[in-house]
DNA sequence: TCGTTATTTCTAGAAGTATCGAAATATGAA
DNA sequence: TTCATATTTCGATACTTCTAGAAATAACGA
């Protein structure tokens, strides 16, 4: 791959963000953690919650942990899942609407290539 | 997977947008095409200003197009590639915004479980 | 029709991701 | 320390995606 742009890590870093959102169980985990407040759940309440459970659950928390959208920590014995980054998620809703506005969104970095 | 939600179509659909999105290489090619206008460009200048070519770039966007991430016409015995489908990034973002507001931005939807 | 150009399909190996159960680790309580 | 609970790591298998080259298809022009 050619990856002269100044976007270069960014675009590494939303691709692996969308990734992590590419999944319908992970989605689907994402939105019960989201939907039960700012509290969070534990994985074991993930689980029941979410149908997913154990060493599959741990799998798709770290995918989403990893992308900053979700934040685990520990309380005894238990994990809490909690915070979405909202940040992160304007982040990429930020990146998306760059990359399709095309040049009137980005004028900050020149055309790779003119357009002729 | 539990999926009782009114929400399941639209999960279903999201995840794989994402996925489409999910890839660096992918996102590349997404911005070239964007970045080139509405004009849009053949498959083989999009390969050669990506870097992608050949059987790849024609695997990728089938996926983004899939996706309703670019839209492809034939011209004579080239295919152009263009038209990222605002409407579908519009979706995207307020998909996530929706997901990551919690309670507030879903009213029109019930928790699928108490916070208790 | 034949030749040329542009793109896709086919095929296949490599790499990555998902899923599960069992064992391991971490914490708290007795 | 020993037991019970909560979660993670490990190991194996199944499945999917990536990538590329060769052959096939589609369209144009002579």
């Amino acid at each position: 791959m050619k990856h002269d742009s100044p976007f270069a890590l960014e675009i590494t870093r939303a691709a692996s963000t969308f990734a992590a959102l590419g999944s319908e169980q992970r989605l689907h985990v994402l939105r019960v953690l989201v939907r039960a407040g700012p509290e969070g759940l534990t994985i074991g309440e993930l689980g029941m919650r979410s149908g997913v459970t154990g060493s599959t659950l741990t799998h798709h928390m770290k995918i989403l942990a990893a992308a900053g959208l979700v934040d685990q920590k520990r309380q005894g014995r238990k994990i809490i899942c909690v915070g979405i980054d909202y940040a992160r998620i304007e982040d990429i809703a930020t990146f998306l609407m760059k990359e399709c506005c095309a040049d009137s969104a980005v004028p900050h970095d020149k055309h790779e290539a003119s357009h002729g």
